[in-house]
DNA sequence: GCAAAAGTGTTAGGATTACACCCATGA
DNA sequence: TCATGGGTGTAATCCTAACACTTTTGC
């Protein structure tokens, strides 16, 4: 009976890419799922922190540097039963939010729509809904979170659309939206103020709103 | 550099005991902190459910036995800076509640109200703080955990004591109690039934819920 | 009867929801 | 000028917080 933990630490990197939230996986190079994308983790060493694990997984799976790391929160523990005997059997998640200016050159990397999440290896589904539906949860409770996810300024309708993605991935129904901009308005920690590019698309120009 | 993690399942294991509740603590063998009253904990065995785990924990340092829990909960991952070079770097807690009927007959095992905690040794108080925190935003959410600390019938009277221990291991301010009784009478998941017994303290006693 | 503990009445204020309708933009 | 995407007006509803007051108990 062996006495040592197998414990990974598996990053649920989420990035604004092209107008919409993408989650970012690195190509596996070694089996089990050799080839297939899966979300980035490592083995966690002994004497290491959290942090420095999620670091370590986002650099050596996808080639992310630590400086893309807007904020990052924990999103679980999962046992995972169908993992095969060789692997690790307890997985500790953490949400990480990237800049979105981030370079993801790395050949390894891909980008999948949150809101059309294709097959993923072992529980990486699951774990991938929990994490939205905790970033979910803590909108508007966790700012550091939310102003990661939204930036320093941004209009009600890319709220909307942060939301609506985050809720696909979670597996939740498509929230109510009527009335969100009136209570973006009725918070004391935005501002509403004059758009900076002129317009982008087709109807109305949405509400712009920047944090106090 | 060692390759393997130290990770260490901490319970927090809390039991309903002379009319409040207690956290059940386990005196160390070994040191650190031998002859100390503190959380429940192993180290993490490979391929170990966590579940079996905190069973082991309890078992092993408590001497409660598994039919003891009613209900476990995950309560939060910790870095602890504070350890020692030999030890756990990082904590995976549970919350767990006991039965109140378990016999805690064990030599080892020590009681301490949660609303009068005393030092304790590594970071277990922090820990016992977010147990606590998880707990109490999980009340009428997540019905299990509810119903385990509730119990099948429970008084309003209760119900507040609960909440205000809670509250006090939370290190949260003490909630209003106002208007609990009459959220409870709305709640469909409850219905008001006689007393069972004629009456207990002083005054005029509470009204008694049980779930439907 | 008195004090303690808890329930109940009542009210004001605010939040939520829904729905209809109006406004700004690009084509 | 039309379709589109969003904002705004308005009212019904519900929830919340207070605070005073009443009820039920033990002593």
């Amino acid at each position: 009976m062996p006495t040592q933990p197998l414990v990974s630490i598996d990053a649920v990197p989420v990035i604004l890419h092209e107008g919409s939230l993408h989650l970012v996986l690195g190509v596996r190079e070694y089996d089990p799922f050799a080839g297939r994308a899966a979300l980035p983790g490592v083995l966690l060493n002994a004497h290491e922190r959290l942090a420095e694990a999620v670091e370590r997984a986002l650099l050596s799976k996808a080639g992310v540097a630590a400086g893309a790391i807007l904020a990052s929160v924990e999103a679980g523990v999962f046992d995972d039963f169908e993992r095969d005997e060789r692997g690790p059997t307890l997985s500790i998640a953490r949400l990480v939010i990237l800049d979105p200016n981030t370079e993801l050159s790395d050949e390894r990397v891909e980008m999948v729509p949150l809101d059309g999440l294709p097959d993923l290896p072992f529980d990486h589904r699951a774990i991938v809904a929990r994490a939205a539906t905790v970033l979910l949860d803590s909108l508007w409770i966790n700012l550091g979170t939310t102003r990661a996810l939204l930036g320093d300024t941004f209009d009600t309708a890319e709220l909307i659309a942060r939301m609506k993605e985050l809720s696909a991935a979670a597996g939740l129904p498509v929230p109510e939206t009527a009335n969100i901009g009136r209570a973006l308005g009725s918070n004391k920690l935005l501002e509403r103020v004059a758009p900076a590019a002129p317009a982008g698309g087709r109807g109305r120009p949405p509400a712009v709103w920047e944090w106090v």
